[in-house]
DNA sequence: CTGATTCCGTTTGGTAGCAAACAAAACCGG
DNA sequence: CCGGTTTTGTTTGCTACCAAACGGAATCAG
């Protein structure tokens, strides 16, 4: 594949090598895990620069706002589970949309423990004019794969997930 | 692939279509990225959780503490760049490394402006008892994947990372 | 009822992450 | 030399992110 031909790589494989003297080193998985890092990283700074930081919204602040739209108004420990965030982190992330004017919070009648966040008419506007854009960034970014590279490539990545979150 | 059999995916492709109407949704990309990102969380969580929790180490001071390992001192620059963060978060992570007793700053002689950062003997003997740990860590994340799709995968992200970094 | 337990969202305390502003050092043109 | 420019790492001010502790509300066993 195309790290055998990089030279800089190739260093780098022969010098953890040494490092590591006898001991085995599972070398594809390693670059395997570590190039999904950084492709995440790539993704989201050229998705927070590019259109994100022109509405004011976080990585996770724009899920946030998509989840609310895809899904309609939800409970907190809900949207925190589909945004793949911590509660707690979620109860941050919602304060500052709130700030912004992008979601409500709403208390729930029937249980006084529970919460709703809901999308603004602001939040609604905003996510209308967004994603059509956010998705170009999308096709930008994996311009150079087939269709059928980008399909290969979810699934590939699903079953990493899958591995990843059975622990 | 996987998606189309997954009746809630199925379901939030049929919602968001719904919101966006006529205007096209380039449904491939966006299940591309935003698998990258999951899986990126998926991995870093996994690994901090198991792994890294143990030596007092985030996914950045690990990261860090390897480049130190593979290449030697190295100025704080250099290593922002090899590890793909911004200089002004490398120096809180140097910071708290450096707390933990992990590297240690020197000041260069010859340019008083720089600054360079060195494994401590500590910090060497404890990326020489993590990393194949963490190796292992990797090798079950994508273990549903055979050697031919680990390095599929590292390939079509490698792809990705150049087209998103060019920004 | 009531006491213990579970459930829910927030708070706390910490690290990580970025952009922009900064200060000090080095460099460079004249 | 020397004044302006560039380079280098740090600081500032935010936001994000997590685990663990919390406190109020609901539930459940008896």
């Amino acid at each position: 594949m195309g790290d055998r031909a990089n030279p800089r790589l190739l260093d780098a494989e022969r010098r953890i090598q040494a490092r590591l003297g006898d001991r085995q080193l599972d070398f594809d998985s390693m670059l395997a895990v570590s190039n999904i890092y950084r492709a995440a990283t790539a993704v989201r700074r050229r998705a927070e620069r590019g259109v994100l930081s022109q509405f004011g919204l976080s990585w996770g602040g724009f899920t946030t706002l998509w989840v609310l739209w895809v899904w309609g108004e939800m409970r907190t420990a809900d949207l925190a589970e589909e945004c793949d965030l911590s509660k707690a982190t979620l109860t941050g992330v919602v304060k500052t949309l709130e700030k912004r004017g992008f979601v409500e919070r709403r208390q729930v009648e029937s249980d006084r423990r529970r919460v709703t966040v809901a999308l603004t008419d602001a939040g609604l506007d905003t996510i209308e004019r967004l994603f059509p854009r956010f998705n170009l960034y999308e096709g930008e970014m994996v311009r150079e794969l087939t269709t059928a590279q980008k399909q290969e490539l979810a699934e590939l990545l699903r079953r990493v997930i899958v591995a990843a979150d059975q622990a």
